[in-house]
DNA sequence: CTTAAAATGACGCAAATGCGTCATTGAGAA
DNA sequence: TTCTCAATGACGCATTTGCGTCATTTTAAG
């Protein structure tokens, strides 16, 4: 059972040549070749991998990829991608792609790569591991001026977050009412605001959370 | 000039394996054996790379990166991981690794991935790729409630998450303080929450952001 | 063209909030 | 031991907020 493989990639030269290199390697086939999102759509046929070109004209590969998913829900879809790129990458991966490949990878490592998306992998290369790892790196908390807190202070802010009003922290706490508020005007005032909302903000910002 | 490596890893067999595999291949040398962090961080020698083992007894190597890192700051460091480990994958990546590999990884993928990460990459089994893109999911916000919001109450949302008051919102967008309560009261009833806080939260935590 | 949402605006009221000022207690540092 | 600081508590007041109810206009969809 060869691997069927589609390839959705504008660029006439570069699709052809993938094409035969998976038709002249053992245990590959190229199931379908298409130079948009749409026509890919308007195929019935299922492939093991999709290989998706990023940059496409019209609907874009990441604008395609939930299409693509819905459509064929068992192929794994690899992204082909060229260097700068690294901001689409990054959205392919929210989109749920299942492997990211740059354009000039040498055929033998995207056969690979192939073989890694069918085994349950996600194929990517150094380059583009260390980019959408610098790139996530943005969306983790990092731990900072909230540590200025004191612990009570802490658990007030993590409960507002939790939707509390200053009444039920003050149930919650077994303390009244005027206590809580004291608590949220320190809070306030370290944290630089004047609202509940912009405390919320950078708490989560920075990872009370 | 051969690419120095150091290994840290408290089981001798592997230790010993890998350092000969190092030897013995054209281009690399182990330059350096440890059982520990502690005993790695006394040596003076700046290694090429650093293979370190994710679980060392004592200092684990999680919490061992950040100092080899400080120490050693040219040094590129591949985590040694065994493949159920994929929460503390994670907490690598947030220190700072440049890579992770399987231990049970053959020989010839671990030179390779070790020149990598000399060029500057980040060599990454497919499966652990997998895993860690998995478990960053879900620190990225995903879109869906949020989206029901009409164009204007984003705009509201994102400009109370600013930490603007009411006021302040309706100066800014030209309309009266009535409309932007009214905006935030169908925000509220759309995210099924009662407070501006607990609408920043959900609001975050969905991505309007 | 008709209909359904949005977007806009308004009034009022009870509750919650933000802030100024002050006081007491207990734990830890100097 | 004295002194500071976090935690606790309190009073008052001007604003802001959340919500009920309603109305007009623009926009989008059918």
């Amino acid at each position: 059972m060869s691997i069927r493989v589609s390839i959705i990639e504008d660029h006439v030269e570069f699709r052809k040549s993938i094409s035969f290199i998976l038709n002249s390697a053992e245990g590959f086939i190229c199931s379908g070749e298409f130079d948009s999102i749409e026509s890919a759509l308007k195929n019935e046929e299922e492939p093991d991998v999709i290989l998706l070109d990023i940059n496409l004209p019209g609907m874009s590969g990441i604008e395609g990829l939930p299409l693509l998913k819905k459509k064929f829900p068992n192929s794994k879809i690899i992204m082909l991608t060229v260097f700068e790129e690294d901001k689409k990458v990054f959205h392919s991966i929210l989109s749920g792609a299942d492997g990211y490949i740059l354009k000039k990878t040498p055929p033998t490592r995207i056969l690979q790569a192939i073989e890694d998306a069918v085994e349950g992998g996600a194929p990517i290369t150094p380059i583009i591991a260390k980019q959408a790892l610098n790139l996530f790196m943005n969306y983790v908390p990092k731990k900072n001026e909230t540590s200025c807190l004191s612990v009570r202070e802490k658990e007030i802010l993590s409960l507002i977050i939790t939707g509390l009003s200053n009444d039920e922290i003050s149930e919650k706490l077994f303390i009244s009412l005027h206590t809580v508020r004291n608590h949220i005007r320190n809070i306030y005032q370290k944290l630089q605001v004047h609202s509940k909302s912009q405390a919320v903000v950078k708490a989560i910002k920075q990872g009370i959370l």
